[in-house]
DNA sequence: ACTCTAACTGACTCATGAGTCAGTTAGCGG
DNA sequence: CCGCTAACTGACTCATGAGTCAGTTAGAGT
């Protein structure tokens, strides 16, 4: 076997055996069972079992973050670009359901927090420019309302992580009607928001 | 030192250890040397690791249902109920610092995902109790409409774990503010559902 | 002062899993 | 048919961490 179609094999198996365990749960001599070669082989293609692990973190973190920001290049419409994004993230898990777990598996890790921590501050940006558009900008800009804007990013991307992976053992469901169900509940509270309803006292 | 002081004792170190780091990832010889005892002393209290573990994991699940079942029980009200419960809820998080901390390390434990489970359970029949009021009772059980509610009550769920998450970590911000944005944001949604807005297609 | 026992320890065994190495095989160019 | 190398393996070392055991100490009761 060609050494690049082995490497390949070791990356799926290890992807499959990780995202039912996380990373101390498994062994590299699980991964060469699974593959049917010797443990030796791997560390032929790996440094190390954590180089094998982070190949893996990077290679569908950054396909993740790829579809998702390529999502929302072009659009300027907030609600727009959260339904782009969100459908985006959506397409990851539907179509790439071992890298999800995968992922998911390891949201404590660190190159994980950050991507997480990025796509939340965008939707914090999100609200930010909602509330400016109905509310004095000096306003927004206050510490008492960065609170408010970062809780409801909080509960924005806690809530959708979740949905997804409940949708990940409820494929039946279609991918439209859980995007809806998302913009249905996300939505009803930005606009009120961009409505000026809530951020006046 | 008496028995029962010491077994306190390392209950409370390795709170404190297995908070920081899950459960694979914390040793023993660092629970005892950070309690400044030999390790043998551990096992004349637990059994195993495992067991440490799990008086840990058993009493503080325990003592967080409680807060929330109690908090709920007299209820009648939906808002009042929900709003209850979240509060009970974080009053555990900010009381009890590390054991939150703990409880949420260990939310892949089984124990914790059935407890998860009730409460969104819970949480979903409030849902549909709401539905009910407004739309036809039969709508309300078809299988579309379960997997609407099912939907929304894991996105309230999540969305509240991750904001009791972010709280842990921004204590200045006060406790009735991150419940207000929290119902505010949960019950924008369930209002609507409750005026028969959204479940009409 | 003298047990007797509960609290406690240091030094062990044993299993597991990461990482290594001295090779063996297979197939391909000459 | 030979030899050369890339792919591959079995059997190893080594570190770590769970769990054990043969004791030692301290202090309460007589």
């Amino acid at each position: 076997m060609a050494a690049a179609d082995r490497r390949e094999q070791i990356l799926a198996v290890a992807l499959d055996v990780f995202a039912t365990g996380g990373y101390h749960e498994t062994t590299l001599d699980a991964v060469a069972a699974r593959a049917g070669i010797s443990k030796a082989l791997i560390y032929e293609h790996f440094e190390s079992k954590r180089e094998l692990h982070g190949a893996l973190l990077e290679r569908y973190v950054h396909e993740l973050l790829e579809r998702v920001v390529s999502a929302i290049a072009e659009l300027a419409d907030h609600e727009d670009r959260l339904r782009a994004g969100v459908d985006a993230f959506l397409g990851f898990v539907a179509e790439r359901r071992d890298a999800w777990r995968f992922v998911f598996r390891n949201f404590a890790d660190p190159e994980i927090a950050v991507a997480v921590a990025r796509l939340r501050e965008e939707i914090a940006a999100m609200i930010a420019g909602l509330m400016r558009a109905d509310a004095p900008a000096e306003w927004v800009d206050e510490p008492e309302m960065v609170a408010e804007i970062e809780m409801i990013a909080q509960q924005l991307t806690g809530g959708f992580q979740a949905l997804a992976n409940w949708w990940d053992e409820h494929r039946d469901v279609p991918r439209a009607r859980v995007l809806q169900a998302f913009m249905d509940f996300a939505w009803v509270g930005l606009e009120r928001g961009a409505a000026g309803e809530r951020w006046q006292r």
